[in-house]
DNA sequence: GTCTATAAACGGATAGAC
DNA sequence: GTCTATCCGTTTATAGAC
């Protein structure tokens, strides 16, 4: 494969352009032309296809991408996190970090919810990203000593109040996300 | 409008069929053909057209009618719901109930979920479903006397474990629904 | 009300000039 | 590598006989 810089960049730019659409407006609904031309390519040209195959190749690297895009994010986030003194106040931040975590899957999880049963190798992307929810639920029972059925149902209900939250335009019940989380450190920590 | 008996029944022939294929490929990926087949009608002849003006319409319909039924079904059940003695016994049997529910609600919500932004009607539609969420919380929270917050962690929690385990092919971490409610109603009522 | 046949539009993909 | 132009399959939707 010989790539100059230009080509990658603007491989990259049809990846951007392809996540943000087909988590928007799901896959069958955008277009080629669409993705182009919001990767400044002009529409209508076959020019994405100097760069993929076909379609279905453009969404396996978006989905590729993004999961080894997030499992690095994760990695980073786990050394860099602090260690308050506090039990309560260390139990809240985490809490406050997962449920941003969970936010930053969201895009990906909504693609791959949605367009499961798709192609044979989207199944192999998925049981990875089902390892990142392991990492997931490992990453709140580890340092903060929650025994693990405990962060299984606190992961849970993070995972559950931010999909509630999207499935309308405001948080669940109008719940702030402050005092929902402040409630699950009470029941968890009485 | 003037219908006939036999009228009713093909129209709710299709409305069923939609449902089904919309719910389990999308809307874009199931062609007006396949949900004539399903119906019993001949595909690629627009026999549906003389029940619905447009494909549009079959989904608005299809939307429509499952939000009815679900309120229905909530109504019924919230009226036959049994009283335990025994506080522990009765979360347990309620909680058990909720993720029933919440199971009744996956093809609606994932037909929605998937195709929100699409038209101008499904908003409002959205906002229906919204009331049945209000209506899950409450109904946790009325009977069982759990304070409002803490019902609203219930439910969340509750959603998060199903919507864990419907990314993957088993549940979250392997971790039954027996024990996740168990563990949940410990956390509750200590 | 359902069928056969077909129109009309759209979207994925390719060929070849620059 | 990107463009213009175009092919071809698919899908929504309609016309008209029965």
């Amino acid at each position: 494969m010989s790539c100059t810089l230009r080509d990658v960049s603007t491989k990259e730019r049809i990846l951007d352009a392809a996540l943000d659409l087909f988590a928007e407006a799901g896959v069958d609904a955008t277009t080629v032309t669409a993705i182009e031309r919001r990767a400044g390519l002009a529409g209508g040209s076959g020019s994405l296809y100097r760069h993929f195959r076909s379609k279905e190749d453009v969404l396996d690297a978006t989905i590729e991408r993004e999961v080894t895009r997030l499992k690095e994010l994760l990695e980073h986030e786990r050394a860099a996190r602090p260690r308050l003194p506090d039990r309560r106040s260390h139990l809240l931040l985490q809490f406050h970090q997962t449920l941003r975590d969970i936010k930053q899957f969201d895009r990906l999880l909504r693609i791959l919810q949605r367009e499961t049963g798709r192609s044979a190798s989207l199944q192999g992307i998925v049981a990875r990203v089902v390892g990142l929810d392991r990492g997931l639920a490992s990453w709140s029972s580890h340092d903060d000593r929650l025994d693990p059925m405990t962060a299984v149902v606190v992961v849970a209900a993070l995972v559950g109040y931010h999909a509630i939250g999207q499935w309308q335009d405001r948080p669940f019940l109008d719940v702030d996300a402050d005092a929902f989380i402040e409630r699950l450190v009470d029941l968890v920590e009485p």
